[in-house]
DNA sequence: GTGAAAGCGCTAACAC
DNA sequence: GTGTTAGCGCTTTCAC
C-alpha cells in the first residue's frame, strides 16, 4: 500500500490561489463578521476545491485551547460507563469537540499518568468518574491549577473543587428500601462497599432512612460491605446469612445482587416469596436473568450528555472564575419479579 | 472557583534557568545520545521543580504527527466494541498514545463527519469497524491519501486497502452448526443479515460447509436474514418457522439468538431437547439466561490488543510502504446448556 | 474589508 | 556536546 503524501493544503495554498493573504483566509473560513461575503465565497470554493481540512493542532497551538474533552472512567467496558462515553460523545462531536478516554483501572497511578498524559495533550477539560481507591486528589487540583477544569461524574468527591453530575443515590437507595418494605418485608440485608464511596454512602444512608421512618430498627448484621461484585452476593447468601433470619436484598451493585440471586435458586429458596432482591444500575443482564431483577435505573447516557452540556455551557461563559454546579438526576427504580410480590 | 493561571512553564523557562539553550533542554527531554548525562540530570531537576508538562500540541505541530489513535465503533455501549477500546487503550497509554473515540451509530453521514473530525485533529491513525450500511468507502481512501493509516478490525472489507484484525467467523460459523449436528440436529435454522456484510457473510459459508461436509441438504427457507436484533429471533420463532420444522438455531448474533431463546420458552419448547439453540459474541448475558446460551467468543479485547499492536509494528517501520496485515484471530465456541445435549 | 507581521512551543538540520 | 536558526499552520493585533 503507497500512501501518496499529497502534501496537505493549508491556509497559505487557498491565499495563493486567489492572490489575499493568509489572513483573510483565515477570517474567511471562521466567518468573521468583517469579511466580504464574495471573499467568503471564493475562499470555501477553493477550500473544497483542494480539499483542505483544517489544521486543529496548529491552531490549538496558537490560540492555547484544543477542542478535546478527556475522560477518564474506572474501566470502559461496563455498561453503565460505556453508556455515559455515549452520552458526551453524542453532544461533544456536534460541538465540534473529540473525545479522549482512558481507563484508571481502579488504580490511583494509572489515574494520575492519565491526568499527566491528558494535561500534555492539552485538552479543554476533563471529566471523572473516581476509582474506588482515589482518597487523594492533588492530580486534579494540579489539573485545575495548569487551566484545565474538572467535571466529576457518579462517583465524585467534594474534595475536588469542581462541578458535578450524580444522580440522588439517596434517593435510590430510599425508594428501594421503601419498595421492599411494602411488599411486607422487615428483615432487609444490605450489600455495599466502603463508605469513603459518595455513592455507596448515599445508598446506605436512603436504606436506614426508609427503615427508620417505617419504624424498622437498624440490625447492623445484615450490612455486608465488600467488592460489590458477583463474589460478595454469592458470599452473603452461601456463607454470612442464615436462611429465615431475612427475607430481602438490597444491593448497591446489580452485580452483587445477581449473586445473591444465583445462590438463592440453588439453594430453593423462592424469590420473591421468601426472599425478594433489588439490585442497582439497571445492567443489562438484570432484564435477562429469571427471575428479572429489579434495580434502580440511573440513566447513564443522559448522564453523559448533561455533564457535557454544563461542560460546555461553562466554558462559554469565558471566565476563569465559575462557580461549580451540581446537578442532581433523579433515578428510577424498575420493579421486576425479583421483588414483585404483587404481580397480578 | 477562581483557576490561577499560572502560566505553564515551557523548555524556553527551563532552558534560562540553565543558561543553555531550548535546543538543549528539547534534546536532554527527549533523551538525545549525544547530551552529557550532568546536562540531562540538571535539565530532568528544573523541569521537575517547574512542573514542567510537554506540550505535545506544540511538538504534534513541529513534527508533523500527533500521538492520537482514533478509533470508530458503530456504538460504543455493547459489550463487544468497549471491550475492543478496552483493549485498544490499554496498549495505546503504555506506548504514550491516546485514544480518541467516536460513534458511527451505524450512519455513514456521521461515519464521513467523524472521520473528517479526525483528520483535522490529525490523527496518528484510524481504527475502524464498519457500520452495517457503510457500502462506499471513499472517506477511508481520502484518510488514507492524507497520510492517515487505517486499521480495520471485525466489520471489515478488502474494498479498503488496509491492515485488518478479525476473527474466522468462517470456522466459528463452522464449528457451532458443526457441534449442532453432532448433538444430532439435522433441521438447523440459521439467523443472519445482509450478505454484504464479511462477518455474515463468512459466518453462514461455516454453517453451509458444515451441512455439506455431513451430507445434510441445505434448505434455503431455514436461512433467515434480518438485522440482528432480538426481534429478529422472536419474529422468526413466533411468525416465520413452524413447529417442528427444525431442531436447532445457530444466530449470527447473540441478540436474536437471546429473543428466539425467549419465544421458544413462552411456546413450552424445551431447550435444548426439542430445540438447541447457539449464539455468537459471548455477550454478558449469555451466561446468565436460562438456559444459559452457547456461543461464540471473539475475544474482543485481544482484537483490540492486537490491532494496536500491529499498528504500533507497522508505523515504527518508519516507511509509508506498508504491506498491509490480515489477522485472523482463533474464536472459541463456548458449549452451553442451550445446545448441550449431553449433559452429565 | 484586507494586509503585514509576530508568535504560540517545539524540533531538527546545520554549524562548530 | 551544545548553539543558531528556521519553520510547522494558524490567529490576531495593529495598521490603513
Amino acid at each position: 500500500m503507497t500512501i501518496i503524501l499529497n502534501k496537505k493544503p493549508t491556509i497559505q495554498d487557498i491565499a495563493r490561489e486567489l492572490k489575499v493573504t493568509p489572513s483573510t483566509v483565515s477570517r474567511a473560513l471562521n466567518d468573521h463578521p468583517r469579511i466580504s461575503v464574495d471573499t467568503k465565497k471564493a475562499v470555501n470554493k477553493v477550500a473544497t476545491k483542494l480539499n483542505y481540512q483544517p489544521n486543529h493542532v496548529a491552531s490549538a497551538l496558537r490560540k492555547g485551547n484544543t477542542n478535546l474533552i478527556g475522560v477518564i472512567v474506572p474501566r470502559i467496558d461496563s455498561a453503565f460507563f460505556s453508556s455515559i462515553i455515549r452520552g458526551v460523545e453524542g453532544i461533544a462531536l456536534n460541538k465540534g469537540y473529540n473525545v479522549l478516554v482512558a481507563q484508571s483501572n481502579e488504580d490511583i497511578e494509572r489515574e494520575k499518568s492519565v491526568i499527566k498524559s491528558f494535561i500534555n495533550a492539552r485538552i479543554a477539560g476533563v471529566f471523572v468518574s473516581l476509582g474506588k481507591n482515589t482518597t487523594e486528589f492533588n492530580h486534579y487540583e494540579e489539573a485545575q491549577k495548569l487551566g484545565v477544569p474538572v467535571m466529576q461524574f457518579d462517583r465524585t468527591t467534594s474534595k475536588i473543587d469542581s462541578s458535578q453530575v450524580v444522580i440522588d443515590d439517596y434517593r435510590g437507595g430510599y425508594d428501594a428500601t421503601n419498595h421492599l418494605i411494602e411488599m411486607g418485608c422487615k428483615n432487609i440485608v444490605h450489600l455495599t462497599s466502603l463508605q469513603s464511596n459518595n455513592i455507596y454512602k448515599e445508598r446506605q444512608r436512603g436504606y436506614i432512612d426508609a427503615l427508620v421512618e417505617n419504624s424498622i430498627d437498624i440490625n447492623e448484621s445484615l450490612i455486608i460491605k465488600g467488592d460489590m461484585l458477583q463474589e460478595q452476593g454469592i458470599a452473603a447468601v452461601s456463607n454470612i446469612l442464615s436462611k429465615g433470619s431475612y427475607d430481602a436484598i438490597f444491593s448497591s451493585s446489580d452485580y452483587s445482587a445477581l449473586g445473591a440471586l444465583q445462590v438463592l435458586k440453588e439453594k430453593k429458596i423462592k424469590i420473591p416469596e421468601e426472599v425478594c432482591v433489588v439490585g442497582f444500575s439497571n445492567e443489562k443482564f438484570t432484564d435477562l436473568v429469571e427471575p428479572s431483577l429489579s434495580t434502580v435505573n440511573q440513566f447513564p447516557e443522559t448522564m453523559g450528555k448533561t455533564a457535557t452540556e454544563l461542560f460546555f455551557n461553562q466554558i462559554e461563559l469565558n471566565t476563569t472564575d465559575t462557580v461549580p454546579h451540581k446537578i442532581v438526576l433523579q433515578p428510577n427504580l424498575i420493579i421486576r419479579d425479583s421483588s414483585n410480590r404483587k404481580k397480578t
